[in-house]
Formats: C-alpha cells, sequence, structure tokens
DNA sequence: TGTACATCAGTGAACGCGCGTTCACTGATGTAC
DNA sequence: TGTACATCAGTGAACGCGCGTTCACTGATGTAC
C-alpha cells in the first residue's frame, strides 16, 4: 500500500467532479480525455488508472441531487432552504430557478446531459434514471399519488430543458413560471404558488 | 444556368434530410460531414457548395412539425388524425406516444436533440425557439390560456425527454401515462383522457 | 436542328489537427527489517 | 531510528484514426449561335 489509503478514492473524486464540470457545459462528446485530467490537475496518460474508457464516466457523473447527498448540502444551500417547511415546493422552486438555469457547470445532469445519455450506454442511461427516480421519490412524499408526482417531475426537468435550449431569456421565464404554477398546482401548494409569484414580480422589479 | 433550377434546391434538401436523420440518431458531434454526404448519396467535398460550415446545418435542421408544412404531413399522417376533432389533444396523444418515442429518426428535433442545441450556435437556439413556439401556438388554440399552453409543452418534450434517456420502458410509459393525463386535464380535454385511458389499456392488453 | 462553349455541382486527394488508447517509465510513498 | 525495497499512481511520447475544411479538377448541363 505505497500511497495513502484515501488517495485513489479522493483523485477518482476529483476525475469526476472535473468531468462533471465539462460534460454539463460542453456534452460528453466535446469534451476529451485531456480536457478532464486537465481540469483535475493530471495529465491525460493516468485515466486509465482509474476508469477502464471514456463512457464508464458517463454514468457516474450522472450522480444527481437527489440521490448523492454531497450534492443534496449544494442543493440544499443554493436557495434558502427551509429545514422545518416541506421539502417538495421547494425544490419545485429551486428546480426551476435562474439560479440553476445560470449555473450550467453544477447544474442537475438531467438538465445538461438528456440528448447525451439518450444516446450513450445503458449504464449511463440507467444513471439517469436513478437520478428521476430520486427526484420523483421526495415528490411522492408531498404530492397526493405517483402520477402527479411523475407529472411535476416532467414539468420540471421539461421547463428547464425548453429554457436551455431557447435564445429568448423572457420566454424561458414565462416557461418556467408557467411550469412552476402548474407543478405546486399538481401538489397542492397553491399558497406557496401565490407567495412566490409575488416574491418573484418583487425581486424581478428589483433586477 | 447549367444546371436544371431546382436541382440544387433539391440536393440541399436531400442533405438537411440525412443531416436531420443522423443528427437525430447520433447527436451532432458524433455525425461527420462524410456521414452525411454518404447518407444523401454525395461525397465529403462537395458539402461546402451548400453551407459555410458544418454548424450551419444545425438551425435548418431543427425545422419541426409545428412550423414546417411537410412535417405537418408527416405528423398528421402518424396517427389516425381526425381533420374534424380538435387538434391540440391529438398532438398532445401523439407527441407522447409509443410511435414518436420509438421512431428516433424522424422524431422532433425538441425531443432528440436538447442538450446539443443548448451547447450550440444563436441560431440553433433560435431555431429550436421557434419550434417551441409553433407547439406552444397551437396548443393555445385549445387551452384555456397561455399559461397552461406553455405547461403543457413542458409537459410533453419533458417526459419525451426523460423517457428516451431512460433505461426501462415500463418507466418512461407510467410517466408519459401521468404527463398526458396531466396535460389533458390542463387544456379541459378530460373526456379525450379517459376514452385513451381505455383504448391505451386496452392496446397494451393485447401487445 | 446541331455544335461549341461557359458554368458550376460534385469529386476525391490532401491539409493540419486532436482524438481515445497504449505503454515503458519515473518517482513518491508505506512497509519490513 | 534508519535504510533498502516493492508498489503503483501518475507521466508523456507514441499509435492509428477520423475529423472539418480546402482546392484543383471533372464532367453533366443549359445557352448561344
Amino acid at each position: 500500500m505505497p500511497y495513502p489509503l484515501n488517495h485513489i478514492k479522493e483523485t477518482r473524486a476529483r476525475i469526476v467532479a472535473a468531468a462533471r464540470k465539462l460534460f454539463n457545459r460542453f456534452g460528453f462528446d466535446a469534451v476529451s480525455i485531456g480536457d478532464i485530467m486537465r481540469e483535475a490537475g493530471l495529465t491525460h496518460g493516468g485515466f486509465y488508472r482509474h476508469f477502464a474508457s471514456k463512457s464508464d464516466l458517463y454514468a457516474e457523473v450522472l450522480d444527481c441531487f437527489f440521490t448523492n447527498p454531497e450534492w443534496a448540502c449544494r442543493w440544499k444551500g443554493m436557495e434558502e432552504f427551509d429545514e422545518t417547511a416541506e421539502m417538495a415546493p421547494q425544490i419545485i422552486r429551486a428546480y426551476l430557478s435562474n439560479a440553476h438555469l445560470d449555473d450550467v457547470e453544477n447544474a442537475c445532469p438531467m438538465v445538461a446531459l438528456p440528448s447525451d445519455v439518450a444516446r450513450a450506454n445503458q449504464n449511463a442511461r440507467r444513471a439517469y434514471q436513478a437520478a428521476f427516480e430520486g427526484m420523483v421519490a421526495i415528490l411522492e412524499q408531498g404530492a397526493s399519488n405517483r402520477s402527479s408526482a411523475l407529472a411535476i417531475a416532467a414539468l420540471c426537468v421539461g421547463g428547464m430543458v425548453i429554457a436551455r435550449a431557447s435564445d429568448d431569456r423572457a420566454l424561458g421565464s414565462e416557461l418556467r413560471d408557467a411550469a412552476m404554477r402548474v407543478a405546486l398546482n399538481l401538489g397542492g401548494w397553491e399558497k406557496t404558488a401565490r407567495a412566490f409569484e409575488h416574491a418573484t414580480a418583487a425581486s424581478e422589479g428589483l433586477a
């Protein structure tokens, strides 16, 4: 055991973090192994001490807010998270927020990489699904039934994906607001919806 | 004018059709100009008689069901389309159908290429947005208000995008059903929703 | 009608380049004595 | 405690390969006479 016990794990985690950042921004194909290793502070040759191939990385990158505890912390820190209040409506608001739209590198991979994953290997699709199921599981705790939780998740991911791919920021905002309103109503959080509407109107006025 | 008047136009259209097919399946980055021209029955060198660069193709490929008359025909032909009935609920059903999920090559580019477009140039994002606005315009004719039409579009695109990126077909079906139900309810087409529910249950039983 | 010509869509070899992956190596480290 | 050693994470040159783009050309075509 010539190196510290955690050394390999930590390096591997650094590579995955660098890959997530770059994949989120540029996609699987446009990022080279050299780019990833440079971002992680290493040289390209060492990559194969940690992964058998580039596509083996894809699945590891997809660990999302909803399943990875490390991400959950950041997620909760992203917006003013109220530990005492119900979780689902807060997630909906944060997911469809401007902060999440703009922070491409740290965004949920479900939003940043959907068409990349659809073309990737089965491991990647499984990991994407696990992230989705993690999101739905949390929404189910608050929503009246599973069907509503699924629809809410589709609204969150769909609203963000379209907003990211569109050119007009105003249309993206309109769409995300509409998706948020319907999602909150579906779960029976109308009060939150109205309160948020006012808060948004006020902050938009300032911005 | 050494070649027939429509020759250039037709060749160009053939290149775009080939590109759409391949991009839908493999994404922008993974398809080479050689692949596209081979698919169109030409050699790679000729590409630059028609386009200044590869990325100039992206925007042209994004013409969608909702804005391109040629696509609208195929779209209407995809499912049994009833000219006399209301259009919006039929579009929702067809968009979230198994047929649309499976026909990757001819699928709506909003579903097949969202993260590719998010990283592409402004022309591509404008074209994506135009496709989205075309969809919303049709939904607005039937839905009670614009906000609902936007949410319905998010449900359609989101449901399909997640289903495509997930590994488990059953989960994808469940998600698409949930999105469809909520979308039809949002527009006030509950009867269609119920009728479709029965039709689906019956055909699933057969399959 | 027949022929010479100009046009230009399409061809295919060539360009520099960066990719994913391999491999012989180096040198920092924990272990054994 | 000090030293010799085995390990193996990380290095960087090299591999074959296909990419986007350029360019001199070819040959099918419509036009002019």
